[in-house]
DNA sequence: AATAATAATGAGAAGCTTTTTCATCCGCAG
DNA sequence: CTGCGGATGAAAAAGCTTCTCATTATTATT
């Protein structure tokens, strides 16, 4: 129930925050831009302002439910944070995402990390590519 | 001497692709966003426009003069295209950005990509974190 | 349930970064 | 030197995101 997590995450449990949530939760792609989430609240007949959307993902991500992407172009994606760490792999074509997570590189990061002195707070990782159903096709 | 370059990107030498060459090159930080460059453009008593700098900066970066970065805080990052390949570390307190190369990350990544059936085009390593100098001040 | 205090929302304006438009200007080939 | 085509500057416009403020909804408390 949405609810329990938006009081567990120290926010009052209103109805945009349960619909966007919803939405985030209950939605075949994982990544969504605000626009995204916006257009989907519409076709549901929700009528939430672009402004509320922006808030309240902010918001989530504050609290730790959200995690916020800046793919190229400029404009931020939102991206549910279930715990675990990933990076991500797009395709520059049809904007297909992937995602995946390697201990190596993990563990690289961090030992480059302590060597040039940082204590780090995040790291993301950004392949970009042309995955294999694009290159099928012309 | 810049002329030569830009010719050979097959570019006209004018006088605001020169002094930005020249700013790109001869600047103790390697990275400026196209605020930086038009400011110090300004400096030198240069009256060029900021949409220039960035039609610049933009034709420097299809002509593979320079690399464009997206990191964190929503404006772009011009840095001079050495040739090799870099990715970046930043210190989220004071904005300073260290490079590094790590061929173990590098060989995972390929791997990786092809795995899931891409052809890399392109990707990049953002790690955030406070620096050691900002560590030891409050 | 009703109330009061407080926080959240919607609509539009505003802020930033970046791109576009268009009249003018400049670099370069002839 | 001259003329063409590309380059430039200024201002407007475009895209994404945040802010403002009057109104409304939520929650803890009667």
């Amino acid at each position: 129930m949405e609810s329990s997590e938006l009081r567990k995450a120290g926010l009052k449990v209103t109805l945009p925050r349960v619909k966007i949530l919803d939405i985030l939760e209950n939605s075949d792609s994982r990544h969504h831009s605000a626009e995204d989430v916006y257009k989907a609240l519409l076709e549901t007949g929700e009528d939430i302002g672009l402004a509320t959307v922006y808030r309240v993902l902010t918001q989530f991500e504050t609290a730790g439910l959200v995690k916020r992407h800046h793919f190229e172009g400029g404009q931020s994606v939102f991206e549910l944070n279930e715990g675990s760490h990933h990076d991500h792999i797009l395709c520059v074509k049809c904007g297909r995402v992937d995602e995946f997570m390697d201990e190596v590189i993990e563990k690289h990061q961090k030992a480059i990390a302590a060597e040039l002195g940082y204590e780090m707070t995040d790291h993301c990782l950004y392949m970009y590519g042309i995955c294999s159903a694009c290159r099928d096709k012309p």
